[in-house]
DNA sequence: TCAAAAAATGACGATGTGTCAATAATGGAA
DNA sequence: TTCCATTATTGACACATCGTCATTTTTTGA
């Protein structure tokens, strides 16, 4: 039927017009900007139909959510392929990148990260969005992982006993988003004498990644300048 | 005047009486579940007389994070002292301790530093609370990167030139406060195969420090037994 | 004892969430 | 085309919460 394709495409428009709304709210003033009342008046569509498209507020932050880790799930995809690596550090250096170049392009996304890892939104959401973040996560695992075990297959780095793959990439993780949520939260971080963070960050992982003896290392090769390359060449489109 | 005191102390009294309903209402649910009302059902007095003490909730959740930050402060001073430090990066072991035990021991506290990095809540607060809040984190910094500063004097460690002494803080900083923000708001990390996720952020703490050259390196002395002393020895009051 | 100062009260206006009975629009059968 | 069943939309409503402030109660000190 041709109405139903209309009808469905319609409700899909009308979903996304009030994803961005929220986006643009939360991110000007929180998890209390965000509201009910005022996107149905932006949408000039009364509350209840807002309500027939998402059951609750905290509904559409996981909504958000999930919208801003498949983002982060494509730049990953792209990154962990990119066809320029030459070895599996360089690969996981274009990672990096991916990670810098997602808060950069889209600072939003990234303060919805941070917001559904602070405030209590859980209990009032479905399970079906749950699971759908929940698997997002564990497909961002699976690349980086995938990159850190290639790297193990080809002997470019080692591992002691007792750490897995996973706690490599739990690593790069935790250095990554505490550092971003940091530097977006901390106004005057100069005046503490932290001058550069985002240098100071790609510079601690790379510190991390010698300790696992992830060859080639820091200082035989410069993936400040491999970075570099990614963000401009695979994600340079402004 | 006798009078003056006691009406001082019970205004004290009940402040602290304020923050204490309030740190627990935060931490069973969040920046929504901590009520104005709530708390002075709960405190027998009017709403009026609470916000005799406390122009808004966002100066109480402020007023929340400061003793959160001057508990943190305290255990990271009593750590840097540590007698029984062999070496500057022993001292750094013993902040690691610190901070691991202070989220151990005061998990709400930990729950308001997050809260506060995440919720904006900083418009409404006053001018004097985000002071004593700046002041709080600066002294943490000057006491973790007077660590380094003295490493550096004994030549423990080197620096590149890029890279100043901060940086090195803000590496470990990162580090502890991602990962435990992902411990506390991802539930099953281990079906995404991280097992223990403090002994991973240990490990990557120490490479990240070897990273430095801060000597002895992680192969050559057993850090993770000076945390565990450290953590019995100095915070082991139950 | 009493009046002025200080403290406490709670009704109130504003704003916000989520519901639901009532209304409007739509689509297809006769 | 007409008409009715189904679906979509509406906004008033009940309820919760914040922060205010005129009024009432308590305290203080002369």
């Amino acid at each position: 039927m041709v109405t139903i394709g209309r009808k469905e495409r319609e409700k899909q428009e009308r979903e996304a017009k009030i994803l961005q709304l929220a986006r643009g709210m939360l991110s000007d003033a929180g998890y209390l900007g965000l509201s009910m009342d005022r996107i149905a008046t932006q949408m000039e569509y009364s509350k209840g139909t807002i309500y027939q498209h998402f059951q609750n507020k905290e509904e559409i932050i996981l909504a958000l959510a999930n919208e801003a880790l498949e983002k982060r799930l494509e730049m990953f995809e792209i990154a962990a392929t990119w066809s320029g690596a030459s070895c599996s550090r360089d690969r996981m250096a274009a990672i990096g990148a991916a990670a810098e170049r997602f808060v950069e392009k889209y600072p939003q996304h990234f303060g919805v990260e941070q917001i559904v890892r602070s405030a209590s939104i859980w209990e009032k959401t479905s399970e079906e969005r749950r699971h759908i973040m929940h698997t997002c996560e564990g497909r961002c695992m699976q690349i980086v992982g995938g990159i850190v075990r290639d790297g193990l297959a080809h002997g470019d780095l080692e591992l002691p006993a007792s750490r897995s793959a996973e706690d490599v990439v739990f690593g790069m993780w935790s250095l990554n988003f505490g550092a971003y949520t940091i530097v977006t939260s901390s106004e005057s971080l100069e005046e503490i004498g932290i001058l550069n963070p985002i240098a100071a960050l790609r510079h601690n992982q790379n510190l991390m990644l010698d300790g696992y003896n992830w060859r080639p290392l820091y200082n035989e090769k410069n993936y400040d300048a491999t970075m570099d390359q990614v963000k401009t060449e695979v994600f340079g489109d402004e």
